[in-house]
DNA sequence: CCCTGTGGTGTTATATTATCAACACTGGTG
DNA sequence: CACCAGTGTTGATAATATAACACCACAGGG
């Protein structure tokens, strides 16, 4: 809960596309944490190659250990390879863009992207971590996953990211079942202004929720149409995702989805 | 030095492409710390999603954390597509194995890389960290990083790889001299049998060496007009990388290189 | 049925860590 | 020019998280 190993990672998370160089006191002031444990810290993840500090500015950024651990993975498992193809296939489907996530400890994280060619259109931060009850993908992952999860979610603090965010345990418990009844969930501008959210669970070999793929959506552009077709092509990227990761999806919700499309307007 | 951070990430060095997925007591073993505290350390690793532990088998492995940390950096600091196709065209031009690495707290990390389309190449595995004395790639980014570095270097211990590796303090020290008056590092064997290393350092902002670019030949192949070809694709390689980091070479260091290339049989 | 291996869990002495203060340095401002 | 607010860094001590040890439950062979 409150090692000196989690706290140190914690810092990992303030570091983002937007700001991808941050000083040792703005990391200590954003952790809470006092600048001489920082500093500690951070010095400890620089000899790892987790973190490097710039030798003039002194600012810190991720080190080029990250992208080592990344390649070991991926040569391993190759997850991201493996999504790109059907996110493009999504994307491309939807006209919108499309992202898919893992479970990653507490949060969600962002693995892949594939933005929509228009215009106008959602962007979303490159490796942004996810909170699970304010993003379609969340609930999805969420909905599907191991209890514990859900327990260890309910039990921490959850932030209110627009007026439309479900802070409050039961309506979250309730959407949950929602999620469950639908095979998919469904957000809108919750984690995001006009941002509409549509996402499927993603599952391994043990028939749990490792992930989610998701639709983002101008809100202003969802229509019914758009929705049906967005669903359907959603629930067939996750379909071939979860395939393409060696899972299994749990007894009765394939059917549940096959039906759910075959009720719908793409026959 | 002995902190826990530190303790707690080394445990991910022994995760490598040949074994991606590793129990607790075996973690335990290789890295001579007590059972009870790695279980602690990769339960506080998989909180922040660095690793993660299958369910059934109970294995740990490199979590989802680190695809999202390494895409954070890619996007902020684009390394590695950057790498990418002058590795190409260095293993192109020589025919043989290409690879780029970064200088990673106390290691070298390998991060890119290109091998050879001949049936018999050297191979290397991905995301594989390079020490700095038994490698070319190692002696040529020490030979120009900053002093402290070689002398952390020099005073830790150093694995003899093969009966080749330098592992006394004044050979490694004399060599970096051949190093520098060279303006490149050559090493036969050193790391692996059979391989011949030929590398040349990557420049940073501030005129610090921050990695290197190498080509590995099997050694049987490698000739004087071999050498001589490699040597200067190698040179051009880091010029082009260190410009695409945005990195600047030291004074002399330009000229030097310059003339070792004109002096070749390179017109 | 032992025996060896595994992953995991307690408990206490110990050693690391958090906290606070002060330091040197920088850049901007009155 | 001195001041101020900010930075990164380094020591000291007090508090606490940690390491070590033993132990447990379980799984697979011999």
């Amino acid at each position: 809960m409150s090692s000196t190993v989690t706290k140190a990672l914690s810092l990992l998370e303030f570091f983002s596309e937007d700001e991808p160089e941050l000083g040792l006191s703005d990391l200590a002031r954003r952790s809470g944490m006092d600048k001489a444990a920082v500093h500690r810290m951070l010095g400890s993840m620089a000899e790892s190659g987790l973190v490097e500090q710039q030798a003039d500015s002194r600012l810190y950024r991720l080190g080029a250990g990250v992208l080592r651990l990344a390649r070991v993975r991926e040569t391993a498992f190759p997850v991201s390879a493996m999504m790109q193809p059907i996110l493009l296939r999504l994307s491309t489907e939807t006209g919108e863009t499309a992202h898919a996530s893992l479970i990653s400890g507490r949060a969600l994280a962002n693995i892949a992207t594939c933005e929509s060619k228009k215009g106008s259109r959602v962007s979303l931060v490159a490796g942004e971590v996810l909170p699970y009850h304010s993003t379609a993908s969340g609930l999805a992952a969420l909905a599907y996953a191991d209890d514990k999860l859900l327990d260890r979610v309910l039990s921490a603090p959850r932030e209110a990211r627009t007026r439309f965010t479900l802070t409050e345990r039961d309506d979250i418990l309730t959407r949950i079942e929602v999620v469950r009844a639908n095979g998919f969930s469904e957000s809108d501008q919750a984690h995001e202004e006009d941002v509409h959210g549509l996402a499927a669970p993603l599952f391994d070999r043990s028939g749990r929720a490792c992930g989610a793929v998701s639709v983002s959506t101008p809100s202003h552009r969802m229509t019914a149409e758009q929705r049906q077709l967005s669903i359907a092509a959603v629930l067939r990227a996750a379909e071939d995702i979860t395939a393409g990761l060696g899972g299994q999806r749990p007894r009765g919700y394939a059917d549940q989805v096959a039906g759910l499309l075959a009720s719908g307007p793409r026959d």
